[in-house]
DNA sequence: AATTAACCGAGACGGTACGTCACGTCTTTAA
DNA sequence: TTAAAGACGTGACGTACCGTCTCGGTTAATT
C-alpha cells in the first residue's frame, strides 16, 4: 500500500477543474485582445475564479500564458514515408500549422520578452521538442544514403525552425507549400 | 526651383536634440535593466525631459524602444569578395553581430509582442533592410555561375535571418563560425 | 426582527483604521503646507497607504479634506447659565475658536470652492449643526421672557455665524470679546 | 511737474483691447464650468490670445479671476431716504444682488482659498468697499437720533456682510426681503 | 527709410499631480 | 485547506495644466 501519490493533505482538496477553466479563459482572452492586454484580473473574472486560486497554481502571468499554449503545442511527429524529401515537407507543414495557430507574434514573442532567465528554460524545452523529430528524419535520410553523411543536422533543423518563426511570427507571412519545397530542395541530396 | 522644406508651423519648433537625448537614454536603460523594466518615467528622467515631450513624439513605450534600436541597426552591407561562400560568411557574421548587440530576446521580441498592427510595418521594414544585401550577394553568385540558377534566393535569405533570430533571440545560443559555415555549405553550388 | 447591520460583503473588509490614519495625515499636511499644497500623493505617503485606498473611500481631494475637518468640528454646545446674554457670549466664543482652529480661509473656503453640488449638502449639514444650539439658547431666552417673542431666531443665528465666518475666514481678523459682546448687545432684550 | 504716465517705451505698445477680451472670456468660463475648472489655457484659447499675453498682464490665475469680477462688483451705494430702516433695507438688497451675481460660492470662496497672503489684501479692499457705505448710513441714523449713540457700527455692518455671505455663498439660500427686514429690525432704534 | 524693441499668436519645454489600472499579497466568510 | 471576493501597498500609466521659453511675424517710436 502507501506508495507515493501521497499527501492528500487535510483540508479541502484543490478543484482540478479550475485548471482548465483558467487556461481556457486565458486562451480566449489572448485571442480577443492580444497578449499584452491580457491581465490576471481579467483571467480570474472570466474564469469565475479568485485571484488567489490563480497564483496558487502559477507564479506569474507569463507562466499562465505559456501553459495555456504549451498544452496546445503538440510536438510535431517525425513522419517516415521512406523519402526524406517527403518526410521533411510533412514535418515543415506540421510546424507551420503549429506556429500559425499561435495567432501571430503576440504569444511566442510576448512569452520570450517577458519571462526571466528561469522561464527561458521551459521555452527552450518546447523548442527542443520541435527540433527532435526534425533531426530524427534527417538522420534516417542519412542512413538511407539519401543525404550526404556530412549534412549538418542541427543547423538544418534550426534553420527550418528559424525560417518558419521568422516568416510566421515576425514577417507575418505564412510560407506557401512551394516555399517549403524550396527549403527542402536545399538539402544536400546525394 | 526652391522645393519644399515648406512652412514650419507657427509655434515654437520642436527641439530636435531632444529626440536623440531620449533615444540615448532609452538605450542606456535597456542595457541596464532590460526591456520590461524600462518605464517612460525613467526615460524622461534620464533624458532630462518632460513626459509630455516623450508622448508628443511617440504614442507608446514600444514605439520609443523600437525607434531607439531602429536607428542603431544599420543595414548589413553586401560584401563582394568574388566568392559567394566568403560573401555569405561575412554577411552572416555581420547579421550575427547586429542581433547579438540587441542584447538578447528582450528588445526584438518585446517590440514584436507589444506593438500593434501599425507598428509591425515598421519592423518589417527593418527586416527587409536585412534581406536586401543578402539577396544581392546571392544573385551575384548566380551571375558568376557559382550557384545554381534555380537557387531560391528569398527562401535562402529568410532562412539565414530566421536561423540567426532563432538561435540568438530565442534559443539564446550565439552560433559559432563553424555553424555559420555549415549553413553556407548548404548553398547549391554548381 | 433583528434589523440590518446586515450582510457584510464577501471579500476582505475595509480596514477601518485606515480612515483615521488618512484623515490624520490630511490634517497634519494642511497645517504644514496649506490647503492648496496638499496632494493626494502626499496624503497617501504620509498615511502609509496606497492611493487606491484613498480613492476607494473618497472620490476627490476636496472630499478628503472636508471630511478631515468635519470630524473635528464638534457641534458647539448650547450653554444654559440662566442668562441669555451669557449663553450667547459663550456660544460665540466656542464658534470663534472652532473657526480659528480651521487655520484661516484655506480650509473652509477651499472646500466650498472645490466641491461639486453633491458635496455642498454635506457642508450645509455642518453649518446646520452650528445653528441648532444657537437657536436653542435663543428660544430658552424667549421662554424666560428675556427676549422679545418676535425675535427672528434664525436670522440672528445666521447673522452670528456669518459675522464670525466673515471676520475670521475672509477678513482674517479674529473678533475680540468686546466685539462679541457688542454683537450680543444687539439682541432685542425686553 | 508733468507727472508720470511717462515711459511709453520703444517697442510695440500693448493692445489694450486684449485686457477686456481676456476678462470677458474668463467670466464666460466661470459661468460655464465653475471657478476650479477654469484654466489659463482655456482662457487664452477662448480669448484668442497667447498664454504669454495673459502672464504679461497678471501673475497668476487667481489674479485674473479676481480682476474679472472686481470690475463687475460695484461698491454698494449708501442710500439716503431719511429713514435709517429704509436705507438699511436698500443697502442690504444691493449687497444681496452683488453676491448673488457672483454665481455661487465658486468665485468668492475660490479666490479666498487660492490667493496667497499678498492677494488677500486686494480682497480685503473689496470687502472694505462694501462696508464703507453701510457704516455711513448707520452713522447718519445715529446723527438723526434714529439709532442709539452706542450702536456698534462696525459690528453691525460686518454682521450684515457676514449674514449675506453666509447665506448666499455658503448655505446657498438667497435671503428673502422678509429676512432682510428681520435683520434690520435688530437695529437698536431709539 | 532703416533700425530697434516690445508686442503678438502659437505651441514646445520641464515639471507636478491627477485619477486609473494592474500587479502580487493578504484577509475575510463559506464549504 | 481551498474557494470567491475584494481590500491592501506599490508603482507606472497617459492626461492635463502650470508658468516659462522660443519661434516667425507685426507695430510703433527712434535713429
Amino acid at each position: 500500500m502507501s506508495e507515493g501519490e501521497g499527501r492528500r493533505g487535510r483540508g479541502r482538496p484543490r478543484d482540478e477543474r479550475l485548471d482548465e477553466r483558467i487556461l481556457g479563459a486565458t486562451r480566449e482572452l489572448i485571442d480577443e485582445v492580444g497578449y499584452h492586454q491580457v491581465t490576471m484580473e481579467a483571467i480570474a473574472a472570466r474564469a469565475q475564479v479568485g485571484k488567489a486560486s490563480l497564483y496558487r497554481r502559477w507564479p506569474t502571468k507569463a507562466a499562465v500564458i505559456t501553459d495555456a499554449f504549451a498544452t496546445e503545442l503538440v510536438a510535431p511527429s517525425a513522419p517516415d514515408t521512406g523519402s526524406v524529401g517527403e518526410d521533411a515537407l510533412r514535418f515543415l507543414r506540421d510546424l507551420r500549422q503549429t506556429l500559425t495557430l499561435l495567432g501571430g507574434p503576440s504569444v511566442v514573442a510576448g512569452a520570450v520578452a517577458e519571462r526571466g532567465e528561469a522561464g527561458q528554460a521551459e521555452l527552450r524545452e518546447i523548442l527542443r521538442s520541435w527540433s527532435g523529430p526534425g533531426a530524427e528524419l534527417l538522420r534516417r535520410g542519412i542512413g538511407r544514403d539519401e543525404l550526404a553523411a556530412s549534412t549538418p543536422v542541427d543547423v538544418v533543423v534550426d534553420g527550418w525552425a528559424g525560417y518558419l518563426l521568422y516568416r510566421v511570427v515576425f514577417a507575418r507571412v505564412v510560407p506557401s507549400d512551394d516555399e517549403l519545397r524550396a527549403l527542402v530542395s536545399l538539402l544536400p541530396t546525394t
